[in-house]
DNA sequence: ATGGTTTTTACTGCGTC
DNA sequence: GACGCGGTAAAAACCAT
């Protein structure tokens, strides 16, 4: 779904064109056949050659009223202009309302077979609608899920995932009272967990647009109800990203793996914080391997306080004490 | 809501460059 | 003196009940 751009402009915005300007344009247009001077008709929707009666343009829209207006009281009634249509609107403000009064246009009662017909029509008029809407929110939440996986440098196949999840989400009406961010950052939170690529929930919050609090809701939420199955995240698929970021080598990485495994049974694990553990270790493994660096950094590109890191490494050595690593 | 656990914040002292 | 590091206490966050 990479190369889905939107290649559907909606509407240019089109510039408005007051009357006179209009009268001016005309003024300056010349006819084709003739040379003379070509004017609007807006009675018609047309553009006439003043001199020879050639019709230029017989498909503009016209804005005008419906039909002449004598007084300002038949002016108002007889106007066709209603709310300029904007792009806010999702469908542009074109969407057709049924109204829910069983009456014809003049006021009178319908019979009870219009009546039913009527019925199917809202029924159908809303289905469409409600359509239009979820493809909408579709939309937005893609280019969202997007934005943020390229933020946070995750891979295409974790923004199918994420956008998978959120397909489900969305038709399993799991939407409502959830602002669409806030799934769409659960989707590809949970994606880049399943995926072995997981990122902490402080990176995700630094690219979504809605607080830590509603994205982990959220999430709870969308796991439970599509079912989905998410391991507790394993610690050392956070050691690739942290050890690049910091510009440490390869042994730093496998030792650092090393010592994960190493107290991997020991009870260690469980109960941390993931990050806090694979920060730690890098920190560890950079000592064991001379490759210095400071427990501020590994803090900072974990987003971990270094109070952590320092009782982690701790617990981390003298546990592996036995089992020498690399 | 509550209590237990983990993490963070803030502060301190020590040693080194 | 700045910096890295270690430690502590209290606050905050998290999680299961």
């Amino acid at each position: 779904m990479s190369e889905t751009r939107t290649t559907a402009r909606v509407h240019e915005t089109e510039a408005r064109v007051t009357p006179e300007e209009r009268e001016r344009s005309d003024e300056t247009n010349a006819c084709p056949e003739c040379g003379g001077r070509v004017v609007s008709d807006e009675e018609h929707g047309e553009s006439v050659c003043s001199d020879c009666g050639l019709v230029v343009e017989d498909d503009e829209i016209d804005r005008g009223p419906e039909w002449r207006a004598f007084d300002s009281g038949e002016r108002d009634r007889k106007s066709r202009v209603g709310t300029p249509t904007s792009n806010m609107m999702h469908d542009q403000g074109l969407s057709t309302d049924i109204d829910w009064q069983n009456k014809d246009a003049y006021g009178n009662r319908l019979n009870a077979r219009q009546r039913r017909r009527m019925q199917r029509l809202r029924t159908w008029n809303e289905r469409f609608r409600t359509r239009d809407a979820k493809e909408r929110n579709l939309k937005q939440a893609l280019g969202e899920i997007d934005r943020m996986a390229s933020a946070l440098g995750l891979p295409e196949n974790v923004r199918e995932t994420a956008s998978v999840i959120y397909r489900r989400a969305l038709s399993e009406d799991l939407l409502p009272g959830r602002s669409i961010e806030g799934v769409a950052t659960a989707a590809l939170y949970a994606a880049a967990r399943q995926a072995g690529t997981p990122r902490s929930l402080d990176e995700m919050e630094t690219v979504s647009r809605v607080e830590r609090m509603e994205i982990t809701r959220t999430y709870r939420y969308v796991i439970r109800e599509l079912d989905l199955e998410v391991r507790p995240a394993d610690p050392e698929e956070y050691l690739p990203r942290i050890v690049s970021e910091l510009g440490l080598g390869e042994d730093v990485e496998r030792t650092a793996r090393g010592l994960l495994d190493a107290t991997r049974g020991e009870g260690l694990h469980s109960g941390k914080s993931p990050v806090g553990l694979a920060a730690a270790a890098v920190y560890a493994a950079s000592l064991l391997t001379n490759e210095r660096t400071t427990q501020t950094e590994v803090g900072e590109v974990a987003t971990i306080s270094e109070v952590t890191i320092r009782n982690r490494y701790k617990e981390l050595l003298t546990v592996s004490e036995g089992a020498p690593t690399v």
